[in-house]
DNA sequence: CGCTATGTTGATCCATATCAATAAGTGTGG
DNA sequence: CCACACTTATTGATATGGATCAACATAGCG
């Protein structure tokens, strides 16, 4: 592996306070590799050889059944996916497709449980990272189960709108039809949603989103902390 | 703490790995108590000073939002809940209550992230229970998002046969209007949901369930190890 | 035994999916 | 640069899953 990639894995929150050699370990049989859009990387089900972590780009993670599908999350630079079924050494419980040209490490997954044996600053950085995995999901299923959609799509605009950065416009960073299915709904009804938001000071034309009243949608959407929080 | 209960919690798997004497700081400032049914134990939002384990009984975490609520999981001996919460020193995402009088082991969660930073064996049976809770509610969220009420019914049932020892007939191990609010749907259509299996073959008076015949209704309920499965 | 919580059934309403048609983008090759 | 195909987004009409409300039945339980 190049220099520069070995580097910028290095400084990935993940592997920064291992020591040395183990991460060279690690590194060994690891490699980088660039993925064009709506390549399928993994299906549920597969054994986990890998333990992925996106560089750059963004993938999808979705499920199957009885011919429906749904896409559970989208992971973003810099995480890793899979991590759960490397540990156990379980198949995947999920499938992953990038939505947009990508960079994508692969780690054996070998390597990862044999170093996190051995290296206690790793196993602490995998412990957290498969903590806050966890309350994203859990707090996945709250939104789900406690919320109709329209307040799922109000909730998302202002979480969409703060990773955005504040301004009252924003545009949406990915297709409707996709915001659909990871809000668990059809894009007709994401449609009717958003027409239904239009009295709570939501302005959609396209992709591009303008919250006017931020105040008013929070009064309808009535985020919490303890849902739609992403950084703890 | 009592001989005996120090044992009984030391053999269990999370504790089962690490040195003595760790454990031995672990249960310093831990405590064993009996709880009648529905106390509430922990909510949602409080700091986790404690990491709980189910020794007896059981145990409901469940959810609110703006007057809802929500069953999200049940904890069944011996199992832990909030570890997540615990090792990252962040609020609890949710509510716990007693379902029926429980002795529950409670442990400073202070002590835990210490003593996983110096105990590699409790390191790794932390991180295969965070992984597996993690892997347990993936499984949820797809029942969730890609089956009808009526199918996580059947799915339901076809599991809970199974972990009761495969013969015809079990019955339910809790109330109805708590299924449903596990299943995600309300009471009521709980009961319809049931009627609906009929044909399927499933006879249910009271809490008394019996599949009369198991393949019909895996024909309907299509399980799936990559949502069904408990073990994996 | 009667009280109270739980479960069932029926009637109705609402949220959301489905199907169908159209419109609006988006990319491709001529 | 345009015509074409193709995907995505929107709108309308309708169907269905599931919730709600109300009445009643049933089962635990003091």
């Amino acid at each position: 592996m190049p220099e520069r990639e070995y580097q910028e894995i290095r400084q990935l929150h993940l592997f920064e306070a291992m020591a040395e050699d183990n991460f060279a370990t690690l590194m060994r049989g690891a490699f980088v590799q660039t993925f064009p859009p709506m390549v399928e990387l993994i299906t549920e089900g597969d054994p986990s050889d890998f333990l992925h972590v996106v560089l750059s780009g963004s993938v999808d993670l979705f499920a199957t059944w009885n011919d429906r599908e749904t896409s559970m999350v989208t992971v973003r630079p810099v995480s890793t996916f899979i991590l759960a079924a490397t540990v156990l050494d379980a198949p995947y419980l999920m499938s992953a497709r990038t939505l947009e040209k990508s960079r994508i490490a692969l780690i054996p997954s070998r390597e990862v449980r044999a170093v996190f044996d051995v290296d206690i600053g790793f196993a602490r950085a995998i412990v957290a990272e498969l903590a806050q995995c966890y309350r994203s999901v859990i707090k996945v299923q709250k939104d789900l189960k406690l919320r109709t959609s329209t307040e799922r799509l109000a909730n998302y605009l202002l979480r969409a709108q703060a990773r955005a950065g504040q301004g009252e416009d924003f545009d949406l960073d990915f297709e409707k039809r996709r915001l659909a299915s990871v809000l668990g709904m059809t894009p007709e009804h994401l449609s009717r949603a958003f027409r239904g938001l239009q009295s709570h000071g939501v302005v959609a034309q396209g992709s591009r989103i303008r919250i006017a009243d931020r105040a008013k949608l929070e009064r309808y959407a009535r985020p919490s902390a303890l849902i739609d929080d992403t950084t703890s």
